[in-house]
DNA sequence: CCGAGGTCTGACAACGTTGTCAGATACTCG
DNA sequence: CGAGTATCTGACAACGTTGTCAGACCTCGG
């Protein structure tokens, strides 16, 4: 800047207001500061013009599981467009599902000067953000609650969404249902376990302990696992899969063996209408979630100081599949 | 940190020492600022410290098309990874296919001072990050070619991956072969139809312009592509696919009408094998691209200062379908 | 006992930019 | 014609941090 006020013959005041567009500059003067930074190749250093002004970075961090899970990849995109909309670049940072670097990865974040989170938290605890947060880097929690941080947050209806699934197989006449799920240290899995244990009760179907299986990481778990079960002498006549992933190694195994045991499954997925029969799914918009969230924090980041918000993005059941039997 | 190092007894220069673990500091001052950082809630600023120490900003920039896409979240994901490994935050940009777009974000990138920039370019023009490059910040482009710039570029083996999945077409005995595509404005759809356009001349079979048919952007319009072309006098016997988004649509109409004709589709994806008849694809490791880019761009940001290189990822013809006929 | 070298600390300037303010000139209105 | 206002410019300090350097103290070998 000091190199453009030489070459144009003017202070670097003057630089900085015709790079700013700043008003009350002679044409000609804009001119030739205009020449200069071209003829040097100048650019403008924002992390500088941040540093003095104390105005906002136009940055917001995005701290997510794991950028390449579709789930979170469509998370990421929405975050993109609305933070577009705000003319603000994001910074994207995978947890890989790791506390210890949630931690890490926040508290980088905020040195950095974001001016504002949005967190689909891997950990516990998030007391550590408090301070962040009184200082005025606002954060909104998305997909799951913050832990020890009045904060706002977003959520899926998974609980309600679970329940309705499981409603629609008892009332179908299903009373023997497994449910197969991830792991139960995930929130999202253990709302929508609880949704399915509410609607297996009000049904009055057993509750079976040997008909919830978790653990399941993987398709190929799936697909063992509903194996097993139907290998017993009293096999569930219909499964109930808390994700996607899972749906997708049941529909395998259950095809497979052309079984003719019912598959309903928590989440949609792209492929589900071309699957060997369609698959009656509950669904949600992953993107309202996104988007709800998001612009939410851009109103924080306007300034809006009301109490912490409360969202629950409600899900739908999507009847694909005729019920089996 | 002025705060600090009141607090603590210290000049701000003491404090700076402790904040960096800088040596030759005594036990008990490193432990009395370290108390007054834990009271006062102190965060070292991240943006002043790079502006002083003219340091790296441990950020990298990624410019791809659409955050959304699988294929652009699997790059993005691969790049967080080696980005995580050189403790590098990763800022993602989403060009929207906008070459306008493109420069702004590339621009605003470099105005924030990333180490290193990685881009899917969608314009044709990159002359004006030539500058940026000279002045230190290193640029590889990969998936498609840099327009008007020497710059590292690592690219798919398009051409070849086509050829070679026409070639088994042609092998299978197969001479009327319908080329479904996007766009040709693309680079990767242009560089396909070549490699299509190789192995139908060669085998002699006629590279009938009716059989090629673009502008083909969504599974629906796959669909109904596949139908006009089938209910033709003299219909294709098999279809070569440029992408999995118009595979999936082709798929769907073959399988609707219960066709014979065989389908070969350039990208892999995920429920191929689930797909109502398997689908032999022409398949590549997106993560290699991205990987191979990204630590290209580290090499780059260590100083490397050699010839840009070029780099062709291979594809590999992944049989699953037995050739119907 | 001296000098060399290691350990430890702080004053100061600087990174690239912008906010503040004072000053200069021109224009307007009573 | 003088006062007030609008337009225009630049000197200077400041944002939060770190590089440089000078200086103080200590230890150790000769």
């Amino acid at each position: 800047m000091v190199d453009v006020a030489a070459r144009a013959g003017v202070s670097v005041k003057t630089v900085s207001r015709v790079v700013n567009n700043a008003p009350y500059v002679q044409p000609e003067l804009v001119e030739r500061v205009l020449a200069a930074v071209a003829e040097l190749g100048f650019r403008r250093n924002h992390l500088a013009s941040t540093l003095r002004s104390g105005q906002a970075t136009a940055t917001i961090g995005l701290l997510i599981e794991e950028i390449a899970n579709p789930f979170y990849a469509t998370i990421a995109g929405a975050v993109a467009e609305v933070a577009a909309d705000h003319d603000t670049m994001l910074i994207i940072a995978s947890s890989e599902e790791d506390p210890a670097r949630e931690q890490q990865l926040l508290r980088d974040l905020c040195a950095r000067r974001v001016d504002g989170l949005l967190v689909v938290p891997a950990g516990e605890d998030h007391t550590f953000l408090a301070g962040e947060v009184e200082l005025g880097t606002p954060a909104v929690f998305l997909d799951r609650p913050a832990g020890g941080l009045r904060a706002d947050t977003v959520l899926l209806d998974n609980r309600g969404g679970a329940r309705a699934g499981v409603r629609r197989l008892t009332a179908d006449g299903h009373r023997r249902i497994a449910v197969l799920l991830d792991s139960t240290s995930v929130y999202t899995m253990r709302e929508r376990l609880a949704g399915a244990r509410d609607a297996l009760t009000e049904a009055g179907a057993a509750d079976d302990p040997l008909l919830v299986r978790d653990g399941i990481r993987d398709p190929a778990t799936a697909a063992r696992v509903v194996a097993e079960l139907l290998d017993q002498p009293d096999p569930p006549t219909a499964f109930f899969s808390l994700n996607n992933r899972i749906s997708l190694g049941a529909v395998e195994e259950l095809h497979r063996r052309d079984s003719d045991a019912t598959l309903l499954g928590f989440d949609d997925f792209d492929s589900a209408r071309l699957l060997p029969y369609p698959l009656t799914v509950i669904a949600y918009d992953t993107r309202t979630l996104a988007r709800t969230a998001a612009e939410l924090l851009f109103r924080r980041i306007r300034g809006d100081r009301d109490a912490p918000r409360d969202v629950l993005v409600p899900t739908e059941l999507v009847a694909r599949g005729l019920p089996r039997r």
